[in-house]
DNA sequence: CAAACAAGTGAATCATGATTCACTTGTTTG
DNA sequence: CAAACAAGTGAATCATGATTCACTTGTTTG
């Protein structure tokens, strides 16, 4: 008779797994991407190397993994933030807002998120999400011009920039942290002056 | 008696590193950073490679050389542009164009240079050549705000963001590589918008 | 319980380039 | 020319983690 995985194994695979990730993702937390070896994860986990293997065929899966999870957990908040119920420039102000408090609430994570060199296979998932950021803002800025409370702009372009200036103006008080709440405001008109706000609301 | 180095030994030296120098650079031309081995730069120079490490103490120093000759010219035409004796909106446009025009005549450095994945010591450089165009958005916008002539902002903050604005935009169009000037434009306008022009020139 | 199977293990191995070093070749000086 | 020295060489070695695999331990089924 064939052995078959009862629910208990099957929960505590997923258990595992899961147990793996968080391990993963504290290291990450603590030493950004520099910190994340197979290593550290089993000890970390309490498990040998090898039972790592046997939840991640490698590490590139891994890592990418736990960039994802982290990332897409911010891109919802930004998301959240542009499907307000208010106006354009609103929208993006709550955006850019949520953008930066998240960051500085854990600024190691942030950091790895958004610069720290890393193998090619995470830099590719950065890529991609960068896209998805991108493509948010873009998506905001079509609708403001059609509407005629932005100027003309070429939204692709606007929407990428916007991007590369909210990572980029955090990468300094990321690490000095001074006062959060004067950069976070001062990102925040960057950003709505520009993509050219008409009207103010 | 000792033996001294004459000057033709002394002008083949140079010639050496030179010659080392520019194999590494049209390395990373081709093929980014990660095209940039010891042995493919010993044999692009035609040398061996224990020759290379007569010049260079090691990897990490020939990369950053490269890396920091390559990125200086490209800081020396956007401060050119940014010395013209012009208004604070017509220099930040130039600047943002010469920026821009130049990344598009060599896109696949621009993008080694801006973005590629590379080893810690030239993260490291590019963090540094960051703070450095940072610094110099940041003294037009110092001159900019106390003129009266842009809004109130946070210099520091506002430069930063335009240098990740700058290089995040390029992005997408170096490897698209769609209609440049258009792109340019976009590009110029995006960043005279964000620092609050007041004062049409 | 025993057979059949899967999960867990970690010392040993592998992969990728950087780096070394014993040796060869070229240069300088008297 | 020969001694003294530096440049040039590339096969061999090293360094760093990822990855494997023969073995052990735990689970399932009849």
């Amino acid at each position: 008779m064939a052995y078959r995985e009862t629910p208990m194994v099957t929960q505590r695979k997923l258990a595992q797994k899961s147990g793996l990730l968080h391990a993963a993702e504290s290291l990450v937390r603590e030493g950004g991407f520099a910190a994340l070896t197979i290593q550290a994860v089993a000890s970390a986990a309490g498990v040998g190397v090898g039972t790592v293997y046997r939840y991640f065929s490698n590490k590139d899966e891994l890592s990418t993994e736990v960039f994802r999870r982290a990332t897409i957990r911010e891109v919802e908040a930004v998301k959240a933030a542009l499907s307000l119920d208010d106006s354009v420039a609103a929208r993006l102000a709550a955006a850019a807002e949520t953008f930066a408090q998240r960051a500085f609430a854990a600024p190691k994570l942030a950091w790895a998120l958004i610069a720290e060199p890393v193998d090619p296979a995470v830099d590719v998932a950065r890529l991609q999400y960068r896209r998805t950021y991108s493509a948010l803002f873009e998506a905001l800025i079509v609708e403001g011009v059609e509407s005629g409370v932005l100027q003309e702009q070429i939204p692709s372009l606007s929407a990428a920039a916007l991007v590369g200036a909210m990572a980029e103006s955090l990468l300094g008080p990321l690490d000095h942290l001074g006062c959060n709440e004067i950069t976070t405001a001062a990102l925040r008109d960057f950003c709505l002056r520009a993509i050219g706000v008409t009207v103010k609301p």
